[in-house]
DNA sequence: TATTGACCTCAAGCTGGCTTCAAGTTGCAG
DNA sequence: CTGCAACTTGAAGCCAGCTTGAGGTCAATA
C-alpha cells in the first residue's frame, strides 16, 4: 500500500497531524483521497514535507515556500526566481558557517573577554555587510 | 569616540531601536552607560548583536542565544554545550546544502512532476533523518 | 453489532518576537 | 534660551505558525 493515514504521515514526517491539516488550508500539500472522511497520503507528500522543513530552516516563510513549490499549474516555472531563492540559502550557509567558527572559538579561546580577543573580532568583520536579513524596513 | 546612541547603533546593525530595547529587556545586550536617559553603546555591541543576528538565522531562539553569549559572569563557561551548538548549525548547514540543490534541481529539471523525476526523490532521501527539527514533542 | 480510538471541523487560544502608541524628557543647533 | 528631533518608559497590539477544545463521524476489531 501507497496510502498513508494522516497519523502515519505524522510519525514518519515529525510534524504534528494538527500542522498537516494546517499547511493543507495554507495550500501546501494535499491529500490524495479520503477515506470516508479521512484524509490518505499518497507517499509522495513526505518529500514534500521535507521541502517544507527545510525551507523552515532557511528562514522563508510558509507562504514563500509555498510559492517556490507550485510546480502544479504553471506551463513556465519562474526559473530564476528559484536560482535567485537558491542564491538566498547559500548566502544564509555563508553566516552560518562564521556563526559555527564564532561558536567554538567562544568554547576554546580563553582571552578575558571576546571583545578583547583580536581573532574573535576580526573573524566578526569577515563578513562584512552579509546582508541585513532583518527582512521588513 | 566610541560611544554609540540607540539610532546609530540601529543604522549599523539593521535592527531597530525598539527591537535593542526588546533585546536588552531580554539581557542580551547592554549600553556600556546613559548620556542622561539615553543609552551610550560601545561599538562591541555590534559584534554581539552580528551574534544574535546569525543565532537568530540558524534557528534559536532568543533565549537561547542569550545562554550560548553569556561568557560574562561564568569562571567556566560550558565548552561542550558551545560544541553542541555548533554541531546543530553544522547539521543545520547539511540540510540547507540540499534545498540548494533541490531549488536547483526544480529550475533545471523538466520531468512532469518531481514526484516522477527519480533523481529528485533520491535526492531528497539523501539526508535520511535529518533530525525533527521540529522541535518540541 | 457494539465499542473504541483515530480521525473530522471550526473557532478560539497561545507563544515568540517585535512594533506601535501615548505621554514625557533631554541634548544640542540656532 | 528656545525649539525640536531623538531619545525615554510601559502597556497594548500584531502577525505567523501552530495547538487546543468541544462536539461529531466512522472503520475496524472483539
Amino acid at each position: 500500500m501507497n496510502s498513508l493515514d494522516i497519523g502515519e504521515v505524522a510519525k514518519l514526517s515529525g510534524f504534528k497531524a494538527s500542522a498537516l491539516r494546517y499547511y493543507e488550508k495554507l495550500g501546501l500539500i494535499q491529500p490524495d483521497s479520503r477515506k470516508g472522511l479521512r484524509r490518505q497520503y499518497d507517499d509522495t507528500v513526505l518529500d514534500r514535507l521535507a521541502l517544507i522543513s527545510m525551507g523552515q530552516s532557511a528562514g522563508f516563510s510558509l507562504d514563500e515556500i509555498g510559492a517556490m513549490f507550485q510546480d502544479s499549474g504553471q506551463f513556465e516555472i519562474d526559473r530564476p526566481a528559484l536560482h535567485a531563492k537558491a542564491d538566498e540559502v547559500e548566502q544564509h550557509i555563508r553566516r552560518l558557517r562564521i556563526l559555527v567558527r564564532a561558536l567554538r572559538h567562544v568554547a576554546e579561546c580563553s582571552a578575558p573577554s571576546h571583545a578583547e580577543c583580536p581573532s574573535f573580532r576580526k573573524m566578526m568583520h569577515e563578513a562584512p555587510q552579509l546582508e541585513p536579513l532583518h527582512k521588513k524596513s
